[in-house]
DNA sequence: GTGAAAGCGCTAACAG
DNA sequence: CTGTTAGCGCTTTCAC
């Protein structure tokens, strides 16, 4: 109520002091020590809450960074999209920054206006978004996504590598024959994956099957279509390279109704190291993409360009295997 | 680039009109239709967009309205939280309106000078936060709770009818031994579901057996120890209600590791209807919260208040049965 | 209908 | 170190 009300000038009528002096104050610039103490007091009091609309108009900053994620389903409904949502969030909170947040469905509505700077979570659909925030000149960093056309800066994960190291894992138990139940390849991490997963088994002298390669758009249903028509085959595979613990986690679901014995009769590795995937008395064997430290990398970077324009950076991280129960020798 | 920088004197000049003009066009105000064209033209070319914290502070609207979710686990990690955001995303999006995502950790942060209203999804520890909002006077909707003390508009879900209705349905079907595993009772939902039960089992004349209800707290893991337990006991469960879909699922898989044959020994309903929890060959048996049209009142209710203040406003939503394939009779 | 002008609350020179 | 002052871009009286 009273509060809302409250302005800079208030402030300083009652702290005795100009309201260039309150504006100081509320900026961390140096002060003398009594007036500092004055108007603090007198903020307090009077539950004084800058304006900051007011404050950005008159050239400050808004401490709001946007984050804008792609509304596919793939995407959004994932873990991944929540995960990264929570974490912004997180770092944000600690730095006393604020959260906007974007959903991209299928128009650009997005208003530069009310933030400093960007996070752009993937880019599927939006590419046209991302070039126009570039145009704009708006601060901007995207994860989870190299983007080769446009000075932009990224971090991402490195999709190929990781998925590389869990399909040599599987080959270095002995399994020749790995499938590989893929996520929608219009999504670049699936696509790295499955190349990651090709060039593992190229590298290791195992031959390729294009019959071992489904797609399953990231969904627990289409991954069961799949596994079906992967246990239908003459020869179904020993192993199981999953695009996502989810997905290998229907994989057990699957093995447990066919009486299939994991890890004895059919080896399984995830992508995500996603604990609601970590239940039953089997523990996935998967590959754990650090979302957390891109999170963290990405507000870093973006801060850092929207205090001065920076130049552009990209960075990818590493993954790493997390050995559990679901892989064994063949 | 330039359109960053375009205000709404350039629109003025090149449109040779003055800046009131523009102003009244940007909010749709009657003008002589030349000029309206015009401005309109100069606008597209120009690509200006006006600068909401500037109209903001002059008066007007910023078209944006806050979410604060509890950071607690439970929520926000799932399916309920994701499906909260999407949906309020979702309809704000088609109304233009943008949104600002506030977690509520531990302390209040929110600043309420960036948003137009507030809807809070469920009030977990942030209880004083939601007092200070009503206080401040800002346009608030609380969705999923029902607030006794304090006077603000909510719109939530009727928990204790979904339950009795779940609970009876199993009764119904010849149970006397019905568990129930409950979430965290600090959250209020959870507590009204195990108050619908308890209340399905004595309006049915079925004993109330106090090793029959088990907290989860909404975790996969904590529901399998809790099985164990339940499982273990003298005289097991014929039936088991549960707090949430994901839990449910987690009775499917330890019932088929156990080779209990879901519905025939061991029948189970969830709650949620969540999609992700929809695989196998056992279609659930679950209560479907209405979370969007929740959503979407709290999003029109607030529309309401921040037009003009209205009357605050209590809207309970009921839910729904539906009958797939996990329940059978005894 | 339209224009001129007065702010909204704050920051950032510029003097002192 | 502090106060004065001129805006930031927009809306909104108030005249015309």
């Amino acid at each position: 109520m009273s509060s809302s009300k409250t302005t800079i000038k208030d402030v300083a009528l009652k702290a005795g002091v100009s309201i260039a002096t309150v504006s100081r104050f509320l900026n961390n610039i140096p002060l003398k020590e009594g007036n500092r103490k004055r108007i603090e007091e007198v903020v307090k009091e009077l539950n004084y809450q800058p304006l900051l609309y007011a404050r950005r108009l008159a050239g400050g900053k808004l401490d709001t960074f946007g984050l804008i994620i792609p509304g596919y389903e793939g995407i959004f409904y994932s873990f991944y999209a929540l995960e990264i949502i929570r974490e912004v969030a997180s770092s944000l909170g600690v730095k006393g920054i604020d959260l906007h947040l974007n959903i991209f469905w299928d128009k650009d509505n997005f208003k530069t206006s009310l933030i400093d700077g960007v996070i752009m979570a993937d880019v599927i659909g939006n590419e046209n978004q991302l070039k126009r925030l570039v145009a704009e000149d708006v601060p901007l960093v995207v994860i989870n996504r190299q983007i080769e056309d446009v000075d932009v800066s990224c971090v991402a994960v490195n999709n190929f590598k990781g998925a590389y190291e869990a399909t040599e894992f599987l080959v270095h138990h002995g399994h020749k024959r790995v499938a590989h139940l893929a996520g929608d390849l219009r999504v670049k991490c699936a696509q790295d994956r499955v190349e990651g997963y090709k060039s593992a088994l190229e590298k290791n002298g195992v031959a390729l099957l294009k019959d071992y390669i489904k797609i399953t758009n990231f969904s627990r249903k289409e991954a069961r279509f799949k596994l079906e028509e992967l246990f239908s085959l003459k020869n179904p595979p020993t192993a199981v390279f999953c695009c996502s613990d989810e997905i290998a986690s229907e994989v057990l679901n699957f093995a447990e109704e066919r009486r299939i014995i994991v890890p004895k009769e059919l080896s399984v590795v995830g992508f995500d190291d996603n604990p609601h995937c970590l239940y039953g008395n089997l523990m996935l064997t998967t590959i754990r993409q650090p979302l957390k430290a891109m999170v963290q990398q990405a507000v870093k970077i973006l801060e850092e360009n929207v205090e001065s324009k920076k130049s552009t950076q990209q960075i990818v991280l590493d993954t790493e295997l997390i050995i559990r129960d679901t892989v064994d020798f063949i």
